[in-house]
DNA sequence: ATAAGGCCCTGACCGC
DNA sequence: TGCGGTCAGGGCCTTA
């Protein structure tokens, strides 16, 4: 799942493939992928439009043009964005193709149809409602303390919820509690400040090694759910410690990981290091 | 304000 | 081999 690391890349990535790149031609194969305006109204307003901008906020890539308008992508579960060349056909999940003015196209793929792309003034209609950037300065430990004290749900849902903050999903929801040795299912309102300080500082450290390593892909058994723009794999996924490690050993006392489901997501933990 | 459940989608996987 | 059923999962929506 592209989740902040993931997103930070292929923002990092888009950039020098498509700064200063005009859209020529654009088409769009299915309608609801775009959110805002309707299809229609967006490939006339995309075309002609030129990249200058390229910021990321929770896992929104936000892709500025030089009129002022903002591309802001959500891939959401298995969303992609390729710069391919201009021979290459789009593939029956590819929903939206932006032709750019070197030749190059930039294809919007996504299997299960879950990603959205708004063409919008101002990207703050869509991003205003979220948290603090966890490796931003707006990220403190008392605020994070703030937001979960007295909550009853798992610290595990509220590390989903993008209004506390922004850019957790499943995996690093996951890695970050074990990292932090904090068992998923705790209410947040009943964690120490010390252990939400651990917390805090864990969500920091596993994201920025994730975004060292490009990202977690996940295994060719199932769903590719995220590649580089340029179709490579990240690494991080090499270093998961307990998400989609069921029954294996825990890395730190080789007590097999454990799975659960919270707030309807599957949980991995470690029942011996996270208490 | 918070919590819980449904919805959108389709490839992978399972049992028969 | 084929078929039907289940699952995963981010964000938004509705309902309690």
């Amino acid at each position: 799942m592209p989740e902040l690391p993931e997103v930070e890349t292929y923002v990092r990535e888009l950039e020098p493939l498509l700064l200063g790149r005009q859209v020529v031609a654009a088409q769009v194969t299915w309608p609801r992928t775009i959110a805002t305006p309707d299809a229609v109204a967006f490939v006339h307003a995309v075309v002609g439009q030129r990249f200058t901008t390229f910021d990321r906020r929770g896992k929104y890539m936000l892709l500025g043009f030089a009129s002022g308008d903002t591309l802001v992508v959500h891939l959401r579960m298995t969303g992609h964005l390729y710069v391919q060349a201009a021979d290459v056909a789009p593939d029956k999940h590819t929903h939206v193709v932006m032709e750019l003015d070197d030749g190059r196209r930039l294809h919007f793929q996504d299997s299960r149809k879950f990603g959205r792309i708004w063409l919008i003034p101002s990207s703050e209609g869509v991003v205003q409602k979220l948290g603090p950037e966890p490796l931003g300065p707006g990220f403190t430990v008392t605020g994070f303390a703030e937001r979960v004290a007295r909550r009853k749900a798992s610290i595990k849902t509220l590390l989903l919820d993008q209004s506390i903050v922004a850019g957790v999903g499943n995996i690093y929801a996951d890695e970050s509690l074990f990292a932090a040795g904090i068992h998923p299912a705790r209410a947040g309102g009943d964690l120490s400040y010390e252990e939400l300080t651990r917390l805090h500082a864990a969500i920091r450290a596993v994201l920025q090694r994730a975004i060292q390593l490009n990202g977690s892909s996940l295994g060719s058994s199932r769903v590719q759910n995220y590649l580089r723009p340029t179709g490579e794999p990240g690494g991080f996924q090499d270093e998961h410690k307990v998400y989609q490690r069921t029954g294996q050993a825990c890395v730190q006392c080789a007590h097999p990981i454990e799975r659960i489901v919270l707030g309807q997501r599957s949980t991995h933990f470690c029942p011996q290091c996270q208490k």
